[in-house]
RNA sequence: GGGUCGUUAACUCAGUCGGUAGAGUAUCUGACUUUUAAUCAGAGAGUCGCGCGUUCAAGUCGCGCACGACCCA
């Protein structure tokens, strides 16, 4: 207890405002917000208890919809079983002596009839002072209205939460943007939408578990701060550990790590967690997002390939009980199967580009070069390639298309085809023109692996962001021998953006980030005691 | 980083040619015991994002800044 500090207001007495100084008073304060907290104090002086946690609900809303089903308008549920809900006040339609109010739980909303020759009038009293926005607990048999709406008739009331600030209009609902991301949580009361995405979310990483799982997958957790961040090109947020006084990085992803478990002999291993990457925010990019990574020892990326299309295309029905669905205005069928092409096949089939200028490095990097692609002075024909693909191949894959043959110039942790070593056995999924997985069969060669590496940082240029460091450690583990294996990662965002038409990647994060709000965190004065202006 | 648009009551939005700040919802008061955007009567509620400038006069015009959205890099 000794950590915990009560709020101001609560250690004093009734009708606090106007004994507080002033600069605690926020400038959000509103009249509403005054009215309310009076309000609250004149239903303490009734005896009414404000904030209580000795209500325990015995029933979910949605466990009572299903027993109006046989009900006639004005009748009672045979037996007059009285049940208990507790919820928040979405609405409310008062009269003189009754009132009916909608209530919400995590399941669903119901209606409550409340009157007074059933609550007596001290009791009613109190119910006067209820405002939409209260979290309640109803006691009480079910009916239905003699317009045919199940109700509960309300036997017992009571005040569980009191709430002081009123929600956003009930027609409109809450449209601002920066609003609904800021504060989350009147977006969640209010929105159905919003609630129904996020669950969706819950929901997908279940599933994807569940497949995992159900593949005899075991889930770790490797570290998020990493001394040398790899197993990408991204740039890292930097920290300091104190008492080891070194530097640290958030992790861009686990890659490394993973495989590391590889060689210390667990087969079959995936990690769903954050990463981290200090670069440009955008509808489809927040600074920190969800990664599924999963490797499989004995496994080859053709062996992902059948695993990542079986797991989507099953979540997507499960989730949404279709595998035809609609992103943002544009029609995706995920059904099984999905195509295959190579970068080449892309380039030539999508982007019409003649096959005898892919066979030629030279005619590759004339081509970028027309198309007005800028390279580094030592980029080859690999990465030319691969910026032509992205420029002019990307946005046309809708329905999921699995991409192989990646160049080894851009797949510096990927293992080299068997018969071309120029391109290695990798593939990219893209769907409604986005990359949403990436997979190979993994490099294990520590010789070549550290020739990689080394090339990699050589190549890095004057980006001094990009960390470049070579991680030995990594090395030293290969060279104890990793086992031949494939590994995977998912874009969980953009997967859940996908199944539930976000257009907005902060739309499946609940809490995304944002510049700080002006205004909110208000400090004194150097003077002390004094509100800032904007308080007076 | 660049461009476009936005910021007015708690929420959703009007605001004309530069001339005293508006509506609906919410809130408060009163009436009302089967409503469901309940209804009826009345009332209160604003740093027009912030700052500077032009002007007799700025929510409105100009410049800068903040935050957000979209597009581009």
């Amino acid at each position: 207890m000794s950590g915990r500090i009560l709020p101001l207001f609560l250690m004093l007495p009734a009708h606090p405002i106007h004994i507080l100084p002033r600069a605690f008073i926020m400038s959000e304060e509103n009249q509403t917000l005054v009215q309310r907290k009076e309000k609250a104090d004149s239903l303490a002086k009734l005896g009414v208890k404000l904030y209580i946690n000795s209500f325990k609900p015995t029933n979910k809303v949605e466990e009572l919809l299903p027993k109006g089903e046989g009900l006639q308008p004005q009748e009672a549920e045979p037996g007059g079983r009285v049940y208990s809900v507790a919820g928040r006040v979405m609405a409310m339609r008062k009269f003189g002596k009754a009132a009916f109010c909608t209530v919400a739980d995590s399941s669903g909303q119901i209606q409550v009839y409340v009157k007074l020759d059933i609550l007596g009038d001290e009791v009613f009293e109190t119910f006067k002072k209820w405002d939409i926005g209260d979290i309640v607990g109803i006691d009480g048999p079910l009916f239905k209205t003699k317009v045919g709406e199940l109700s509960i008739q309300a036997a017992k009331i009571v005040m569980i939460s009191k709430s002081l600030r009123p929600l956003p209009d009930k027609w409109h609902g809450l449209t601002d943007v920066e609003t609904r991301y800021r504060q989350r949580y009147v977006d969640l009361i209010v929105t159905p939408e919003a609630r129904v995405t996020f669950r969706k979310r819950v929901e997908i990483i279940r599933l994807v578990r569940e497949h995992l799982n159900t593949r005899n997958f075991i889930e770790v957790e490797t570290p998020m701060m990493q001394p040398i961040p790899g197993g990408a090109t991204a740039k890292p947020f930097k920290t300091h550990h104190n008492a080891l006084n070194m530097d640290l990085y958030l992790r861009i992803a686990p890659e490394l790590y993973l495989k590391r478990l590889l060689v210390g002999g667990f087969e079959r291993v995936f990690e769903i967690n954050r990463n981290f990457r200090n670069e440009g925010l955008s509808t489809r990019h927040n600074p920190e997002f969800t990664m599924l990574e999963f490797y499989q020892a004995y496994a080859t990326y053709t062996d992902l390939i059948s695993l990542t299309e079986e797991m989507i295309s099953d979540i997507c029905l499960k989730v949404n009980g279709t595998m035809q669905i609609t992103y943002q205005g544009t029609d995706v069928d995920l059904t099984p199967p999905w195509t295959t092409l190579t970068m080449d096949q892309a380039l030539t089939q999508v982007a019409g580009i003649d096959l005898a200028i892919l066979a030629d490095d030279a005619g590759v990097l004339t081509l970028a070069k027309e198309k007005g692609i800028k390279l580094e002075d030592n980029a080859g024909a690999g990465k030319a390639k691969t910026a032509l693909f992205e420029l002019l191949v990307e946005e046309k894959l809708i329905n999921p298309t699995f991409i192989t043959s990646y160049p080894t110039e851009v797949s510096p942790l990927a293992r080299r085809n068997d018969e071309d070593p120029t391109v290695t056995d990798r593939f990219e999924l893209f769907i409604t023109g986005r990359e949403l997985a990436n997979g190979f069969s993994e490099l294990n060669d520590p010789r070549d692996q550290l020739a990689r590496f080394e090339k990699q940082i050589a190549d890095r240029g004057d980006d001094e962001e990009i960390h470049p460091e070579l991680d030995a450690d990594y090395i030293r583990a290969l060279e104890y021998g990793m086992p031949s294996a494939a590994g995977e990662g998912i874009g969980i965002d953009r997967l859940v953006m996908l199944l539930t038409d976000a257009p907005s990647i902060r739309d499946v994060i609940l809490f995304p980030h944002l510049k700080p709000e002006a205004g909110l965190h208000e400090e004194k004065d150097e003077t002390g005691g004094n509100p800032t202006p904007g308080i007076t």
